[in-house]
DNA sequence: CGTCGTCGAGAAAGCGCTCCCTCGGGCCTT
DNA sequence: AAGGCCCGAGGGAGCGCTTTCTCGACGACG
C-alpha cells in the first residue's frame, strides 16, 4: 500500500510556533559535541568521570549554541525547582525589603532563587499566595504573616519546608525567626522611666501583627518601671504618625513610643508645627532604626533591630530545614538601644 | 527460564526516597474522579467541554486529594514558566522595592510570578544573573541597569522579551520605561533660576548611572537659566548626603540640587548641625519625593516621580512585548515639582 | 592467557503535565 | 433509514532534563 507512512503526522512545535527561534536543548549539544546527552548532563553537574577531551568538547559546544538549559525541565526532572518562596506583607516597607534583599543572597549562596509576593497588608490572601508559592519553590519563608493561626497550621500540613519570620505560634510545630521586640520596648520604658517619665502614650501598629502584639506585651510588663501607658491606635506609616500629633498631645503623656521610626518621625513633623519641642515638652521614640533616624532634628531614640540578620538567619535556617534537618529551633535575635536627642529628662 | 522477569527492576522514586509525602499528581486525581489525565487536565484549565457532571466529581478529587499542579511540569508541556524576572540593582532602595511591587502586582493580574534577583550595585554581576534569570522567566524586566551597552544588547539578542526601566540605548531596539528625569532637573532648574539664585552645587548620583547622566545632562540645559553648576561627587545615600555638607558650603553656592531626597536629607541634617539656615543661607532640592520628604524640617522642595506608575505601566509594556507585539513604543513618564520650604529666594 | 574489575559513555525510562488526535455515540439531515 | 456531524472523553506523544542501568574496552591479577 501507498500509504504506508508513520502514523504521527503534526510537525514538531518549533516549526508549528511561527518560526520563534527555537530553544537550544541538551540534544542540540550533545549533536554538536558528537556525545550523548548523558554525558553533556554529566558535564554541566560535574558529576562522575567524563574523559576532558570529551568534555571540553561539550562545553565548546554550549558556548557556542549559547545553551542554558531548562529551569523547567531540570525541575521536573530532578523533583525540586532550586526557588524559593517569599511572602511578605509590604514590599514597599523596607522592613521587609531589607529581609528579602539579604535573605535571597543567602539563598543565591546556596544556588537557589527567590520568587516573591506581596500580600498588600491584606491577610485574607495570605493563605491563597502561599499555596501558589509552593508550587514553585521547595521551600517559605513567610515574613510576618498575619493569617489566623488555622491557616497557618493548614500550611504546615502541606509539608513543604516553611520558615515564618516574627510570628510564634506556640504549639503549632512551625519554626521561626524573631527579633526581639519584647526585650527592645522593654529597654526603651526603662529608659524613659529612667529619665523621670510616668506617663507614656504608645502609637499602636497594625491590628494583628505580632510585633505589635509584643510590644503590648512589653507594655503591660512595663507597669514594673511605674509607667501608665495609654495606647492609642495609630498605624505604621509616616503619614498615620503625623495624623496622631492632636491625640497625643492630648493624651497629657510626657513621652511617646511611637510603633516604629515611621509613625515618630512622622509625629516630629507634626509636633514640630505644633510647636511642641522635643524633648523639651515631650520626649518621642521610634522602633527598627530605619537609615533616617539619625538624621532628623533632634535625632531620634530608637530600637535597632539586624536588619540584613533577620535575612541571613532565616536564610540558614530554612536551607537547614530544606534539607530535612527536623529538629531547628526557633531563633530570637537580639536588638539594641540607641539613645539620642529626642528623648530627654521630664 | 525462571528469569522472564521485566528488565526494569529499579523502584519507583517515591519508595526510594524515605517514604517522604509523595506528591499528589493529576494520574491520582483522575483515578480517584473515575476519569483520564485529559479530563482532569481539561476541567483544571477550562478548555473544551467536560459534563458537568464529570467536572463536578474531578474538583471533588482535586479537593480531596489536596491537588496542586506542579509547576515545573506545567511550564515544561507548556514551554512557558509563568514567571516574569526582575533585576534590580538593591532591593532595598525603596525605588525599587515600589517598582518590584507595583510591578509584581500587575504581573499577578496577568496569573504571572516574579523571580527577583539583586545584583547589589554592582554591574559585573548584572549580565550573569540576567542570563541565570531568563532560564526561570518568559519575559525580564531590567531596572535601572548599569552594564555596558555591549552586554545589554547581548541580552536582547537572546530573544527573550525583554524590557529596561530608566535607561536608554538609542540604537539598541530596546524597549524601555523611564522616568523624565530631564524634564524633573530642569524644573527644578527653573526654579531656583526664578528664585534668583546664580550659584548651584550639584550632588552627583551613582557613576554609571542613566538617572544621574539624564540629571547631568539638564544641567547643562541649565545654563539657560543663567546657572553657574558646580558638580560634586556624592551618591544616592543619606550617609553620603550628609558627608558632603562640608563641601558644599565650600562650594559657595546659594542653592544645592541633591541627587535624590535621601542625599539632600541627610545633607539638610549636616547644614543643620553646622549652622546652617534653611532656606536662608543656602537653598536645597531633592529628586524621588519620598514619603519622608514632606516632613522634614523645612519640608523638601522635591520632584515628584510616578512610583508606582513606572511598574505598572512596565507591566503592561512587557505583557505586550511577550504576547508578541512587536513594536511596542518606549515610555517616558512625567514628573512633577514640589515646591516646599526648603527652597527660598536668594 | 583467561577472567574479573574499573571506568567512561550511551541508551532509555521516567518526572507531571498539555494538547493533538482518535474514537464512539447521539442527533440531525436528506 | 442511512449517512454525516458534532461533541464529549480517552489515548498517548512529546516538553527537556536527570539518572539509573547496561555495555564495551582496557588493565591488572592469578
Amino acid at each position: 500500500m501507498a500509504m504506508a507512512e508513520p502514523r504521527r503526522v503534526r510537525e514538531p512545535r518549533s516549526a508549528r510556533s511561527g518560526g520563534r527561534a527555537k530553544r537550544v536543548t541538551i540534544a542540540d549539544v550533545a549533536r554538536a559535541a558528537d556525545a550523548s546527552v548523558s554525558t553533556v548532563s554529566r558535564v554541566l553537574n560535574g558529576i562522575g568521570t567524563v574523559d576532558p577531551v570529551l568534555a571540553d568538547r561539550v562545553r565548546l559546544a554550549i558556548e557556542e549554541l549559547g545553551y542554558r538549559p531548562s529551569a523547567a525541565a531540570q525541575g521536573l526532572a530532578r523533583g525540586r525547582s532550586g526557588s524559593i518562596g517569599v511572602l511578605v506583607p509590604d514590599l514597599a516597607n523596607p522592613h521587609f525589603s531589607d529581609l528579602i534583599k539579604t535573605f535571597s543572597a543567602s539563598a543565591r549562596e546556596r544556588g537557589a532563587r527567590v520568587v516573591v509576593m506581596d500580600s498588600d497588608e491584606d491577610p485574607g490572601v495570605e493563605r491563597e499566595l502561599a499555596e501558589e508559592l509552593m508550587r514553585y519553590a521547595d521551600g517559605l519563608l513567610l515574613a510576618s504573616p498575619r493569617m489566623p493561626r488555622q491557616e497557618l497550621a493548614a500550611l504546615v500540613a502541606r509539608g513543604v519546608p516553611l520558615l515564618v519570620a516574627n510570628r510564634q505560634e506556640p504549639g503549632l510545630a512551625l519554626t521561626s525567626v524573631c527579633v526581639d521586640f519584647y526585650q527592645g520596648l522593654l529597654a526603651l520604658c526603662g529608659h524613659l522611666s529612667q529619665l523621670g517619665h510616668r506617663k507614656v502614650a504608645y502609637l499602636a501598629g497594625p491590628q494583628g501583627s505580632w510585633a505589635n502584639k509584643e510590644r503590648l506585651r512589653a507594655l503591660s510588663g512595663a507597669r514594673a518601671f511605674g509607667l501608665e501607658v495609654t495606647v492609642l491606635a495609630c498605624g505604621s506609616t509616616t503619614d498615620e504618625g503625623y495624623g496622631a500629633g492632636p491625640a497625643v498631645v492630648d493624651s497629657a503623656a510626657t513621652a511617646v513610643v511611637a510603633y516604629n521610626d515611621f509613625v515618630a518621625l512622622g509625629l516630629l513633623s507634626r509636633l514640630t508645627e505644633m510647636g511642641v519641642r522635643v524633648p523639651g515638652e515631650l520626649s518621642l521614640t521610634g522602633f527598627d532604626e530605619i537609615d533616617l533616624a539619625r538624621y532628623s532634628s533632634p535625632p531620634l531614640t530608637t530600637v535597632a533591630v539586624p536588619r540584613g540578620g533577620l535575612g541571613r538567619v532565616a536564610g540558614d535556617a530554612l536551607a537547614r530545614l530544606m534539607a530535612g534537618d527536623e529538629g531547628i529551633e526557633s531563633v530570637t535575635l537580639p536588638v539594641e538601644l540607641r539613645v539620642r536627642g529626642s528623648s530627654g529628662p521630664i
